[in-house]
DNA sequence: AACTATTTATAAGA
DNA sequence: TTCTTATAAATAGTT
């Protein structure tokens, strides 16, 4: 539909592939909501750039499950994430949304251990929540700008894998701990058994003196204890 | 572009619009499928009739990192999921790459550790995933039915759920496993100072044969040597 | 960004 | 449904 047929294949041209993309960009997005509204039909759509730049339809959730109040949407493309929301729902109650669901996991994760170090190095933690809240409240003001979606998708990914992690790390510090304890122990351990292996060859001279014998015994030829094997 | 108008709003009448439906829904894959052509980008189009059909475009990862060459993505439509693939790309492709990506993710958790447990109680964990491959092999069949796909997601978040908490129950295990030989350690230790403090007096009874003199003390009196106090 | 000659999409009818 | 066709709409190349 223009001055003359073009075949379907990439425009070499990059100031043309520029100018109609532009075009087609635009004539796509109308149509789609013209689709949703005419038929009744959920649309969406996501139109990503050379350049990256993301443009995006979606349609509310007409002919979705009636269940399903909210059409909002999370698309991973490839390292990229978008959150488009449905019209009835604004940016910040999706971010409660997403933040409670968030905490709930972090409470059931951190439930599972008795860990009193779980307050340990917490702040940084906590301060991530707190900046996310702000970005809430800006997102507020802003009127669903997409970048600052995608920033605070950033933020809470980042809190989500901080909150892992810092699980892990509490976990692994825990068991070096223990592992610690352990090595200090076996130490403890094998000096006292040194320990009585010298007193028990005085105490053998002693009981050779009470025997009225003798019998000499190389020293360094210390074997640990039975119950020690138990702890390979 | 029809022989005449048409004011953008419902179609009320129920056949024209399913016809209207079929023909513009059409028209838009058809766009989105040219554009991405001709202006090298990503686009990805859903379409969800009313009566819960879907309808999907997702080009290749033109325009995206080139790095990433699959331009598969999961929408969440609140309580529903529905995966969404590239047009090379098998659902079996899919889904195998999900697995992957979620048994390397399970191989780092565990890698940091260095568990002999790991094998433990893997079987339910195996079985779950066999589950799964199954579920694959009834969406190869099915054509892309959201039933299918919204159980398929179930299963995966399943799947990783309960590897989240085999890796937890792992690590608490690991602690258990130390706590235990922290005990029998803290044990063995606490009867070879009560042999030496017995060795001791003994000693002490050499020493003060040696010395001929002699002094009584009592038995029961038995501090731990100094190190046990560094593991509290 | 605006114009306009054409092509393309599609509404209504068959 | 599918095809036909008149017409509206989109857009390629130009300014």
């Amino acid at each position: 539909m223009g001055r003359r047929k073009v075949e379907i294949k990439r425009i070499e041209n990059k100031s043309s592939r520029q100018v109609t993309f532009c075009k087609r960009r635009n004539g796509l997005m109308e149509k789609a909501r013209q689709l949703s509204i005419l038929c009744e039909s959920s649309v969406a759509l996501i139109i990503i750039s050379a350049t990256g730049r993301l443009y995006s339809f979606s349609s509310g959730d007409r002919g979705i499950e009636d269940q399903c109040t909210l059409f909002t949407f999370e698309i991973n493309l490839g390292p990229l994430s978008i959150f488009l929301l449905n019209s009835n729902e604004t940016p910040v109650d999706f971010m409660a949304k997403i933040l409670s669901r968030y905490e709930l996991e972090q409470a059931d994760d951190l439930k599972t251990l008795d860990l009193e170090e779980k307050t340990l190095n917490y702040l940084s933690h906590k301060e991530l929540l707190e900046t996310i809240q702000c970005k809430i409240e800006e997102a507020k003001s802003d009127n669903v700008s997409i970048d600052c979606l995608k920033s605070l998708e950033e933020q809470l990914k980042t809190a989500l894998s901080v909150t892992r992690a810092r699980k892990t790390e509490l976990m692994m510090e825990l068991v070096k701990t223990h592992q610690e304890k352990e090595k200090l122990l076996r130490e403890e351990n094998q000096s006292l058994t040194n320990q009585l292996i010298k007193m028990g060859k005085m105490k053998k001279s002693v009981e050779a003196e009470d025997a009225r014998a003798m019998s000499p015994e190389s020293s360094s030829d210390n074997k640990p204890p039975e119950t020690l094997l138990l702890l390979k």
